[in-house]
DNA sequence: CCAGCGTGCTACCTGCGGGTAGCCTTTCAA
DNA sequence: TTGAAAGGCTACCCGCAGGTAGCACGCTGG
């Protein structure tokens, strides 16, 4: 039991240092911004971040590969579901365009800071966006054999649906005319009209 | 005449200290290039660079700027041309395109280091952002008002143009499968089916 | 042959920031 | 009450890279 809340306030503390490196990377860079200045805004000290992340550069993967772990799952999940091409069409665009708004800043951060992970971290995270591409194609092949789309090119097509609901991290304001929501729901039908199957 | 050689050895000069920072800034990223990193791949020093170059952010700002008007004449001059919505689009799209992947390395450069630009600089260049967007917005709304176009939300689908067509510099391998244009072609007949134009 | 200038180099400074050694305080159990 | 472990802080190191002062070399014109 002590042993358990322990735990939890060790996992809620790296969190917060999550949290924060997210927002300061976000706003200054990651070159922008130093241990320091996460430390401070936490009211900590540097050595205490060390004694939950190895290095700036560990600490920048963690805050990279969930958020495209979760891309890939709102895909392969809406990918594997039943139900018409078209429906799971419309559900993957929509559910990847959400983690693409929900987590807006990591997103932003992977796409500006790959050059500074790690080989390794990101090797790992590219064998999830190949995959991320691999079954978005597959469910476009899908529908192209069940005649629901019309496509000259799939993995064009697959690389601009992606882009085009990636690219909504550039421009999205969360206190702007629209919900992440609204965004979701338009994308999702621009989408289905890439693919030839209007909504 | 003597004069005039001069100035177009000058040009040359910045113009190859320019070209190996794309290379260098693309490959490695911004930090992780050093300045001593470009003069070497010159065969020069550093302070060969300082002559041509206030600082090392102005050298970033010198290689996005240009790269980004290029993307603006591109739409507007399309834009602004005779024909129908629907050429017109077509041109745009594939206009915009064909910059985004002659110049791939310094739209990624741009995209990825905007962090790192004086802010004058960042300015200046997000109010040519801007325009992009109102142009391509306008042309969208002239489409729907000669009955060629169908758009539930005109400031998205122009976003989610902008976003697909930009993205391209991602993924695209100048080496690969597809040329340059052949991928214009098709981002472009994706743009048309986005606007309900179907190609 | 020499003066003077333009051009680029050698050699240096400096601050910043990632990373660490070692101490101090607080807490909890016996 | 005390001892020891855990957790975090103070204080520091040090390498790297942006930026610069001043020199040396070579070209051109007299």
């Amino acid at each position: 039991m002590a042993e358990h809340m322990r735990d939890e306030i060790l996992a809620y503390k790296r969190d917060r240092i999550l949290q924060e490196a997210v927002k300061l990377f976000y706003e200054r860079g990651f070159t922008g911004t130093t241990l320091d200045d996460i430390a401070a805004e936490l009211g900590v000290t540097k050595p205490f971040i060390y004694t939950h992340f190895r290095s700036k550069v560990e600490l920048l993967a963690a805050l990279c590969q969930p958020t495209i772990e979760m891309s890939l799952e709102a895909v392969s999940n809406a990918s594997d579901s039943i139900g018409t091409p078209i429906a799971r069409l419309r559900d993957a665009t929509r559910g990847f365009a959400k983690v693409v708004l929900q987590r807006q800043a990591n997103i932003a951060i992977f796409f500006r800071e790959e050059k500074n992970l790690a080989p390794e971290a990101l090797d790992a995270i590219n064998t999830l966006r190949k995959k991320f591409d691999r079954v978005l194609s597959g469910l476009l092949a899908e529908g192209i054999a069940a005649g629901q789309f019309t496509i000259p090119d799939v993995n064009v097509a697959a690389l601009a649906i992606g882009g085009m609901i990636s690219w909504a991290y550039t421009w999205h304001r969360p206190e702007g005319r629209l919900s992440i929501d609204d965004v979701c729901d338009r994308l999702a039908d621009l989408a289905l009209r890439m693919v030839g199957a209007a909504a």
